[in-house]
DNA sequence: GTTTATGGATATTGATACTATCCATGGCAG
DNA sequence: CTGCCATGGATAGTATCAATATCCATAAAC
């Protein structure tokens, strides 16, 4: 297949196909004479991955390649492939105030952590994320959601661990279950989102309408 | 308080609240005379539910701005309102290819709504996003991961009914609940994400980790 | 009364994600 | 075998976004 069958095949224009080869996010194709590539079925499907991860997810072109990146590499390990997903999705911030809210919200967070036995690295992107949502719910004066967290908690621990037995269900092979453990991990998180959007439209829709 | 110290006390830049004074983000300042104008407690509020959402939540400036005239109409509904919001935060998207995944999936969505008699409008933006990514995780061939949508669905309704209970319990007034659906809304989509990446890094460090 | 800050307008920057153009070469139709 | 379109590879250009920077006339503070 050359590169104009790719681009009808996957619906992504020559041009930007290019652009991910140049960047890297897309492997070149078999060179059979210097200007004449062949690319294969691996590159259609990347490139189904790649626009998933890029149009549906959001996520930006350079986490996208450290995924990408993570997910080819066969000496990482599992944890640290997930990690690498973990921080390609979370913008990396670092705590900067020191106010009270920020600090009330870091205990709520160590304590919420402890009672579920939840162990996690300290310096994990989520952890300074979960934080400052935390203690910017109180500043906006929104305390009782802020003290929602733990309910929150309950869903989303009942979700994990069913995503988790999925994934590690169906698939024999640690590649296999390491690119669904990504893409339920990324993908996941816009389908959360839109089926809570939904839940909270047609509440809405029958508690506010009109 | 004028323009220095405002930025002092919400830590935004000078010239990056002149950005949103010129984008209507921000209400401007009464003028005391022609060079000179004073901001108020209301302003320092605004000022840090912008960042929220900017920051946090990561939507983009546009789309604050069309979330905060939601919320300063007082004509609009709030179940119009929470569309805006929803809006803003979903890129809205049409349904391009008509492939069999899509088609599937866009029976499992419809089928999922009448099972959960969730009636939303039929154009809601989360709706095709949903379709979209059951679409995608099967053409990336993780069904399995498509047929936890119910899972997920049971869980996302448990939490917004406690999220829409906490929000309209807590305040006097409809401006106040807007305000709270909305923060919590978008706040609480980035809560749930930061949870869910904690909840997975841990399992993830008990079972794969060396 | 001089220095500094302010409001308002316009211009510039840096990052991101593509698109477009160019060119030498190679496959292929006639 | 020959003319032309497609290709790989490189470089340059565009659009958008979110700020920043610069100017300027004026007003406030010391």
């Amino acid at each position: 297949m050359r590169i104009a069958e790719l681009s009808r095949v996957s619906g992504v224009p020559v041009p930007t196909i290019k652009y991910y080869l140049r960047e890297n996010l897309l492997p070149p194709g078999e060179l059979t004479s210097p200007n004449q590539a062949s690319y294969g079925d691996l590159h259609v499907r990347r490139l189904r991955l790649i626009r998933a991860l890029v149009d549906l997810a959001g996520v930006p072109v350079a986490q996208v390649k450290e995924v990408l990146e993570g997910l080819d590499s066969d000496t990482m390990s599992l944890h640290d492939q997930i990690g690498r997903a973990h921080r390609a999705i979370t913008s990396h911030r670092q705590l900067t105030s020191c106010t009270p809210d920020t600090e009330a919200a870091a205990a709520q967070v160590d304590a919420l952590l402890a009672s579920r036995k939840w162990t996690v690295d300290s310096d994990a992107p989520a952890l300074t994320t979960l934080t400052e949502t935390i203690a910017t719910m109180r500043s906006l004066g929104q305390e009782h959601l802020a003290d929602l967290v733990n309910a929150y908690a309950d869903a989303v621990e009942k979700f994990t661990d069913l995503e988790i037995a999925a994934v590690t269900a169906n698939h024999p092979t640690p590649d296999q279950i390491a690119e669904s453990v990504i893409i339920g991990t990324i993908l996941g998180e816009t389908l959360i989102s839109s089926l809570r959007l939904l839940a909270q439209e047609s509440i809405s829709a029958h508690r506010w309408h009109q």
